[in-house]
DNA sequence: TATCCATGTCAACAACTGTTCACACTATTT
DNA sequence: AAATAGTGTGAACAGTTGTTGACATGGATA
């Protein structure tokens, strides 16, 4: 007993611990926090660390914000994906997209829930970060609509419009199903069926658009 | 000299301290900072009086976060009074509403920042609060539209689906002017038109809806 | 003129915040 | 077996936070 050994009684969470920063700060984030609300300390009280251990992972809070999106995103992403490979008639495309979007919200919640209310959040870093996330989604978008063909002859600009307006709507659409989804499983269908209506109101109308009058 | 008079230069802001707290705290969310992450403190020391005298007007930050839902869609509703007061056809009134939008959002800035980022931000009080009234401003949206000729014979049910589509695009429109008009007078214009086009696309398809297919 | 109420001040409290530094342990590589 | 890089600890710092209670002021009312 000749030097103050302490008893430290670390949990040695190999190389993981960042991931479980980052998962339990969007846990928490998902309740009634924002970020800029979120504190550095209560973060790693409920992690089970320090919070100078904080520190070994990110270098300021900014860094976890940006890890944040980063993680959010990773899902948004994924729905795309499955939709890009998804070849059926328009009509019945539709309900597929949103079946998709409500199995990714289910399984992602709180990264969702994360995405939307940062999007005009407190930090200039993640509200940034999360509109340029958003906006690379949204040129992929337009770059599916070319291929349909009955949008083969539209420009650009055109193209940009209408998958702006059908990201917004699923956006908004999504959001209200989140906020739902949690305690009433009967609503989460009606609003299901309210955002494929939206979605189909909008093909409805694009045949009929023309550029530039 | 008997007592500590002690000189307390009071300002004697008669009777509109509580306006002025609402007025600064708007303007303080405008930049950098979530409601819940804006302290009692910091609000007070930019009025000008001392953290206790908050006390005098709010019970505590959720009153003062509902008095900021009810100064923000104040001006809100004054869009919807506008344009219903317009009865152009319904290709002039498109451009009319978003003249009208884009004015409001210039004359009120901080309170349309203020709903775009507290609707699904931290405090639940306040974000609930905000839901609350975006769903009355989207049924008087859906009384308005039952007025137009061709909408006549529809049901209320769709009614409220077109209301909220139009409702939402609106809003996510806002949202990205009140981003950009800051410093960007050209992007601003551009913006402009690209709502006009989603308002128009989305009346382009009404005409050919049919419920319950 | 006297009183009263709305509004302000001041001092103090315990609790919480981000960040620093030097130190301890351990798994992997040398 | 020794060295190293990664990860967690503890104490300490100067500031900030929300909220209390008792007190002061001044304009309107009685």
């Amino acid at each position: 007993m000749s030097t103050r050994t302490s008893k430290p009684r670390r949990l040695s969470r190999r190389g993981d611990t960042r991931q479980i920063l980052v998962d339990t700060a969007l846990t928490m984030l998902d309740g009634d926090k924002s970020f800029d609300g979120l504190s550095l300390r209560e973060l790693t009280r409920e992690v089970g660390i320090v919070p100078t251990g904080f520190y070994r992972h990110f270098p300021d809070m900014d860094a976890l914000g940006l890890a944040l999106v980063d993680e959010a995103f990773r899902s948004l992403r994924k729905i795309l994906e499955d939709v890009r490979q998804d070849t059926r008639s328009a009509d019945r495309l539709v309900a597929s997209v949103v079946k998709s979007l409500v199995r990714h919200i289910r399984a992602h919640r709180a990264g969702f829930a994360f995405i939307a209310s940062e999007r005009f959040g407190g930090s200039a870093v993640v509200r940034n970060a999360i509109r340029r996330e958003l906006r690379l989604v949204q040129t992929e978008l337009a770059v599916d609509l070319a291929r349909l063909p009955y949008l083969k002859e539209w420009n650009t600009t055109d193209l940009h419009m209408i998958a702006s307006l059908i990201l917004n709507a699923m956006v908004a659409s999504a959001i209200d199903i989140l906020d739902v989804s949690a305690r009433d499983r009967e609503g989460e269908t009606a609003l299901m069926k309210r955002a494929e209506q939206h979605l189909r109101l909008i093909l409805l109308g694009v045949p009929h658009w023309q550029s530039e009058r």
